[in-house]
DNA sequence: ATTTACATACATTCATGTTTGTATATAAAA
DNA sequence: TTTTATATACAAACATGAATGTATGTAAAT
């Protein structure tokens, strides 16, 4: 039974992405044989050579299958309804619901953890580095803008630049992801990362 | 020409060392044979076999040291001389001495940029990590005995915790590491840490 | 009839761990 | 002090396994 449709190529075409998601995940992207993920995955490798070219282009797909949408989530999150609510509050709320995703989505958690630390950036992998910067230096544009609106709106203390507070806030919440994706039992930050966002925002308040 | 006095053993093992730091920076750790390792340290793989079990030990050896005298001397820099100064000038300069080191020291930045970047936390790594971030946990107290101090000292808002500042400065540096390393070229961040880390410290002052 | 969506088989490369060989430093015995 | 025995510090060879890429086969969809 080979040659199935259209659609149910793209099903494999998923079951292998996500069977690759959970081989990187536990196993580390180099150590992860494209043998164990199509075995995982339910096929052989001659599916998985199908599909993507090789396992640098698969890691692509992942990656892509869960930053593209979160990107613009992103993006939709600090900017829209922008003169709706409190600048500080958007860029709180902003930091939350990442967390948030983190603790309900296991897709994009097991894609963060694979990014920041199941995964070698040499070779044909410096270019995710690459674009990761690329996307936060994006994020900071935006958390900037967002501070402007609040330094404008008199929130904040004045003689603090939107521009290092961005910075600020994003490196600390670089940060936090970094740990609480690395914290694998949780002892150090799940209970608190809350608490520590709104302290961190708390510190800009006049 | 074979066995060598014990100090030449010695070389030779610093050699290998060297040699394994150069290639997990520039290949990853995964993809740094054992053998390429050696004839980077101008030996074979008796050589690298007899003073390490596989590769997973030479890591060990790398990381222990770099990693050990750091942890030391971070340990003295925020606690030594506890009273001479301004509490939150001390934490202003073991940020500010932290990237003056990587700034000078290539075989710490190196190291710093393998345990971020080019190292997959599995298997036998995963305990690398675990001991990363018990380290961590020890400058977090560090930093919040200093900030006890400055709190008692009433050189910072009263009503902030010095466990919360304390942590919120860790985030905020351990991302600021994380891209400083990371941004190679660095456009981004290598101009204006120190800016970013004394604007940091000003966020907390009354 | 032809392309598609795979499975299967093949060839090659490469890294690892182990074993063996060996010249010499070093410590003990004479 | 010289001789001798042994452990040391590697180099070289070997054996094995695993992963990759490609090529071929094939049944069903279009």
């Amino acid at each position: 039974m080979v040659r199935k449709t259209k659609e149910d190529a793209e099903v494999t075409r998923q079951r292998i992405i996500h069977a690759a998601r959970e081989m990187f995940s536990t196993t580390g992207v180099s150590k992860s044989s494209l043998e164990k993920v199509a075995k995982l995955a339910g096929v052989t490798r001659g599916a998985v050579y199908w599909h993507f070219e090789n396992k640098t282009e698969l890691f692509h797909a992942m990656h892509a299958q869960v930053f593209l949408p979160l990107i613009e989530r992103i993006d939709a999150t600090l900017l829209a309804s922008s003169n709706e609510q409190n600048p500080l509050t958007r860029i709180e709320n902003f930091l939350l619901d990442t967390i948030h995703l983190l603790n309900e989505d296991e897709v994009t958690r097991q894609t963060y953890e694979i990014i920041m630390s199941k995964c070698e950036y040499v070779d044909e992998f410096a270019s995710v580095l690459q674009q990761i910067l690329g996307n936060c230096s994006g994020i900071v544009e935006n958390i900037e803008r967002v501070y402007q609106d609040a330094h404008q709106q008199g929130l904040i203390n004045p003689n603090l630049s939107p521009a290092q507070l961005a910075m600020d806030t994003h490196l600390f919440f670089s940060g936090l992801l970094h740990m609480w994706v690395k914290d694998s039992d949780g002892s150090r930050l799940k209970g608190q990362a809350e608490t520590l966002i709104k302290a961190h925002i708390n510190l800009r308040k006049k």
